[in-house]
DNA sequence: CTGTTAGCGCGTTCAA
DNA sequence: TTGAACGCGCTAACAG
């Protein structure tokens, strides 16, 4: 790169000092307006910036975030990435994207690399296997997004909430027989909350229980399917849209189509595939936006680590 | 974070000057094995890690290096990404992504931040509508991905080879009356030089052109498919998977099953959704690879900007 | 082979 | 309200 200016030459062009030009640049206070405005001049007229390693060094942050996603192609990670990247690059953060693929170990290595980095914050999605010990340093500048831990900030998907929605809207149309597709309990919000809400829904109107746990995968949707399926059933409702994508998969080779499907997930993907699946929408977008908020507010010291559920909604 | 502790704490610690931690630091030569030795053990003997803030200052890179993707959840790029981002962490440089979404403006708006960043080096995924004039100052330090421009680094996919793969495979099997589903010549890459291998395919054979060029949307693909099936029709090959997805569920719904797919791509929900397409895979896990090992060598200055071709291989 | 010295670009005193 | 001087952690040039 071509050597760019300095504070000094700036100073220099402006005839005015290094530290006065310092602290136009942080718009401290003790300049007057029309020094300000001199200098502010000659800055966009040569399109200054100020060299980010040298700030950095100077105790000043570096203002990059990371975000660690469990897999790249998670269609709901995806869909609440792309609603923190802007809100980052707009408070001119640089975001580092990580991938843990669901390995505690990974998110340990990421976390050390970031740790010697000198990182100012992590988004971390997260999930079943994470050792919170590991977290510990990070208190103060780190969001979890999609799980809670005690004394640290995220963002959570209101699993209950979801859940309810859709069984609501079943009952209201007449389901009686409503089957549950979803992920075991090691998983405490996808897995366990979803279920414990389904079991609850069923328990208070009287509706019999058929669940299968298999897993998040679409594989086990399409394997397990059949085995909460009894000839009573009119409507399945499922944990996750990649279960359900599984599910219609299955049904559409087995030529069912009288069954109702609902699931947690509101992908553009399984929009476009099964717009007849009904779905509930658990805020990817909002989660994303309110996480990169909180992460942001918490480095600036502005705000204390607390947890945000975001509100489902019928989609 | 606490006060780590820098090349002049691990001087005094062991004993000798800074610039002799320096040195080892960098692999320099002009230091005795004991000397070296020593200053290495007080090192790991501290976890010490040098702030790459002040390296960064002193004219050293940053070693960071974005990748700038068209969508966060495209399908084929997700695959490349997966695979470059160990190779970037491996050699200590840390990755930030940003989405393009298509626009030239966006590329332009991030690069300027990127410029100004300083940052190391770009992996560009290409598309129609970037304007190689302000990719002038990356020259050296940008490979571009997908596409290929005079006098860049590219690592691009075998278009040609993957239709004529694909039609011959076709062929073989006794279909004589294959249709095609593609992308306007506006993207020259999936769109011309695809087409131009199935027309090519076709003339060489003497089989009957039948082809549409909806674009790269499912929806695209849905909708456009029934004006390429005529009675004759016994294989149908589509430019993308996206585009295969989107015709299945046409076919699927008008319950055509006698209709042989496929399509270049080889992405994981593909193959769940439709093991029955036959696909090429055009090489996407490679081609993170190649991109990432490329830019680094770039920014090492050990090789030149050079055109790559991945080989597309049936799957 | 090794230590000393001088900056890099910036923020932060401290006088003026 | 301002500027001069100092130091952050590191590398580079120069002595020894």
């Amino acid at each position: 790169m071509q050597n760019r200016l300095t504070i000094k030459d700036i100073a220099r062009l402006s005839g005015v000092g290094k530290s006065t030009v310092s602290r136009v640049l942080n718009n401290e206070s003790g300049v007057s307006q029309r020094t300000r405005e001199r200098v502010e001049a000659v800055m966009d007229q040569n399109s200054f910036s100020p060299s980010r390693s040298a700030r950095a060094m100077r105790g000043q942050s570096d203002k990059v975030v990371a975000i660690i996603v469990t897999r790249l192609d998670s269609l709901s990670e995806n869909l609440a990435v792309q609603t923190m990247l802007p809100v980052f690059y707009e408070q001119g953060y640089d975001p580092i994207m990580m991938e843990s693929k669901f390995s505690g170990k990974m998110v340990e290595e990421h976390l050390g690399m970031l740790q010697r980095r000198n990182i100012d914050g992590v988004v971390l999605f997260g999930f079943t296997g994470i050792d919170e010990a590991t977290l510990g340093p990070w208190q103060s500048s780190l969001v979890l997004l999609a799980r809670d831990a005690a004394g640290f900030a995220s963002v959570c998907y209101d699993d209950e909430g979801a859940i309810i929605t859709l069984m609501q809207n079943l009952y209201d149309s007449g389901h009686r027989h409503i089957s549950y597709l979803g992920v075991p309990h090691s998983d405490v919000t996808t897995g366990q909350r979803r279920h414990d809400a389904y079991l609850a829904f069923c328990k208070q109107h009287a509706l019999p229980v058929v669940a299968s746990l298999p897993g998040l995968s679409m594989k086990q949707g399409y394997e397990q399917v059949a085995s909460v399926l009894t000839p009573q059933t009119t409507a399945l409702v499922c944990a996750t849209d990649t279960l359900a994508l599984g599910a219609s998969k299955y049904l559409q080779e087995q030529r069912i189509d009288s069954l109702q499907l609902a699931s947690v997930g509101n992908t553009p993907l399984m929009k476009f595939l099964h717009p007849e699946i009904i779905t509930v929408d658990p805020g990817y977008a909002d989660s994303g936006r309110q996480a990169a908020t909180q992460l942001i507010e918490q480095i600036n010291g502005r705000s204390e680590p607390r947890q945000i559920i975001i509100p489902a909604t019928l989609s």
